[in-house]
DNA sequence: CATGATTGGATAGTGACACTCTCCAATGAA
DNA sequence: TTCATTGGAGAGTGTCACTATCCAATCATG
């Protein structure tokens, strides 16, 4: 498949995929002639999901760059190449860390974790982890809006996290080999969070009407 | 206060504030004299919820203007204001609707809203908000990639979010006035999302430490 | 073999977005 | 009186994900 196939299979203009190619997003093809490569069924899999990353997911190229390197890392076992790569994902707002109101979300957020008995993972998670980050700046910001957040109101969010990284990572395995697991991993984390989030927002429309629709 | 005051209370400089008023995100203050107003409790509180919309929620400008001004619309129900004000939220990717993909998803879609028995809402909900656009994209790039995305795979996270609505929906309704639940239903479903995909990905990496960790 | 189109590669430009900077005349405080 | 500050307006900045333009080398066709 030369560049110009490569973009009519996937959709994406040539000059994306050159964009890409030069970012390291994607695996330069096998060199045929001084000007001419040729590309496979992976480079158009791999595109697909740089896309995926980037469009819906909406995961910054230089963060995806980052992502599918950990993908590729064979020198990790599979736990931390999971680790390494979903922890990359999310973009970190990662405000300044001022004093009152984040050491009391963080305070909330070290509760929660303890009381669900989530323990500080090896590599990537725990404290420090752009989720935990990130958790701690939206709790911050609900605890600054005067909004409930109390391990209390955040439990029901939690538990079903809980339940739903259960249902993820079963169909992580679903497939076979570590490779396929950890590009799953990745593409599953991201790809269904706004599946997530727009059945949250459709279910608040069903119970909103349920409550207080008039007519 | 006047406007100094104001960004020291918020922590926001004086020239974002500005922007703010310019841009309509920020009522204007009292006018004292003609080169001086004063900002009262009320602007903070909505500068704040700006900053949350914008910062944690990532929600554009243009868009928290639109759900600013649904917000205090006082023609329309109390259901309708909070429908159209979180409806107005998403920034939906909405790409080419390709036939082939988007269709397929689409039905999909369609299938898991009708076995849930979700019904059309009356104004922003339904086929052709932002939410069911956004949950056919992102099950439209699922089946691109050949991953799992049928209504039977959908399904717990739809079961998910119908138990989420309801936790924030009682959320909203410890609230009294008719405003300040509008208001609460914007700021907790922007202000949840990040907490609910930050638990998410805390827990499928507790979920993989417990099935694949190695030592 | 001539010739026009295509390719990979490099460089620069675009448009959207969220600020942020610079001025300015009017004012307020010392 | 005098000088820093204020609100207001317009232009400028930095980032980001592309996108457009060139270019020489090469391929495909007649």
């Amino acid at each position: 498949m030369k560049l110009a196939e490569l973009s009519e299979h996937s959709g994406v203009s040539t000059a994306t995929i050159k964009y890409y190619l030069r970012e390291g997003l994607l695996p330069p093809g096998r060199r045929v002639t001084a000007t001419r490569s040729a590309y496979d069924e992976s480079h158009l899999q791999r595109l697909r999901l740089v896309r995926a990353l980037i469009q819906v997911g909406r995961v910054p190229v230089a963060t995806a760059r980052e992502v599918l390197a950990a993908l590729e890392d064979d020198s990790l076992d599979h736990h931390h190449r999971l680790g390494i790569a979903v922890g990359a994902l999310p973009s970190p707002p990662e405000p300044d860390p001022e004093a009152p109101a984040v050491d009391r979300a963080r305070h909330t957020v070290d509760a929660l974790l303890s009381r669900l008995n989530w323990l500080e993972g090896p590599h990537a998670w725990g404290p420090g982890s752009p989720a935990y980050g990130t958790l701690v700046d939206a709790v911050g910001a609900l605890a600054r809006l005067n909004y409930p957040c109390d391990v209390d109101d955040l439990l029901p969010y939690a538990r079903a996290a809980a339940e739903l990284a259960v249902t993820d990572l079963d169909l992580v395995e679903r497939y076979e080999s570590p490779d396929a697991q950890v590009e799953a991993a990745v593409a599953l984390t991201v790809l269904y969070e706004p599946v997530l989030l727009s059945l949250r927002r459709i279910a608040e429309a069903q119970e909103s009407g349920r409550r207080f629709a008039s007519g």
